[in-house]
DNA sequence: TATAATGGTTACAAATGTATAACTATTATT
DNA sequence: AATAATAGTTATACATTTGTAACCATTATA
């Protein structure tokens, strides 16, 4: 019996995560006080700019009451801020600060120092190979995502 | 200021996960009662036949206390069991039931389903692009881990 | 044999994430 | 103008994960 493409492909998303997401999430809490939903969001606002609530909650596949507590955190580290929508004014925009952006950069450099050790074991091509692909995983995930917006 | 292609790396797999995971993981948690931490362990059960607690520990970063909370669970449902190492006792040993196989296999089934929708906005040759990418990031990382248990 | 080390469990506290309902403010629809 | 729909918040309960310390049984070491 063999396994359909559409299988192995989820089994492969659902089992990168908790081979990595781990031990690379420890160096981080030891050193700062982001959870990692607040730096999936930071790192979404410093790609788009700006996001409504609505949308980081998409995004996320999070229930709102969720976004509100992340959001509401991430304000009180002075990571982000709160607009809102001239045109509409029930729409909550949010933007991510100075701060946000350069506690984000040193996060990401802290994660790079733990995950360089762990990718030691890989030659330049394997490595070179595991750039495209993951950009390639998450550049095709992201673009799922944007056709699901609409 | 040029990103060091580590840094792309890691940013790649800390991001592919939360793009995914929660929509894929609804649909299981409304059909089954498994947590995503037991899936995981079922999946290396599979893989692997039979893994000792503390191996589990390590594939997964995980505090051994929560394993034994883990596997205490995944033995009531009936999906896996207990065995202590007849060469040193301490050791506990644990392999996957039929049971465990025949619903690991559905739930894989539930995800793919869930999975295959999003994936329509692809053609015949980005979905193979994603197949052959989520496999290579997924037998690297393997290979990675595999490196540091020694 | 006494001591240390290992593998695992128990107990507990706390952080994080999930889910739902009720609510306010604002905008869209009739 | 009344009603419905949308965006977001508050409140609450619960599930899951994380982290630590203390402990037992077994094995390895001195």
């Amino acid at each position: 019996m063999l396994k359909s493409k559409i299988e192995t492909i989820a089994e492969n998303l659902m089992t990168i995560h908790p081979l990595l997401f781990r031990s690379l999430s420890k160096p981080m809490k030891a050193r700062t006080s982001i959870t990692p939903a607040g730096l999936f969001v930071l790192r979404g606002l410093k790609k788009n700019g700006i996001l409504s609530m609505s949308l980081i909650g998409k995004y996320l596949s999070m229930p709102k009451p969720h976004i509100t507590v992340i959001i509401d955190r991430l304000i009180e580290e002075g990571y982000v801020e709160r607009h809102h929508d001239p045109d509409d004014r029930r729409i909550v925009n949010i933007s991510i600060t100075e701060k946000g952006l350069t506690d984000l950069d040193e996060i990401n450099q802290i994660i790079a120092e733990e995950l360089k050790v762990k990718l030691l074991v890989l030659d330049a091509d394997e490595l070179e190979q595991l750039s495209v692909s993951s950009q390639n995983v998450k550049d095709k995930l992201l673009y799922i995502l944007s056709k699901e917006k609409v």
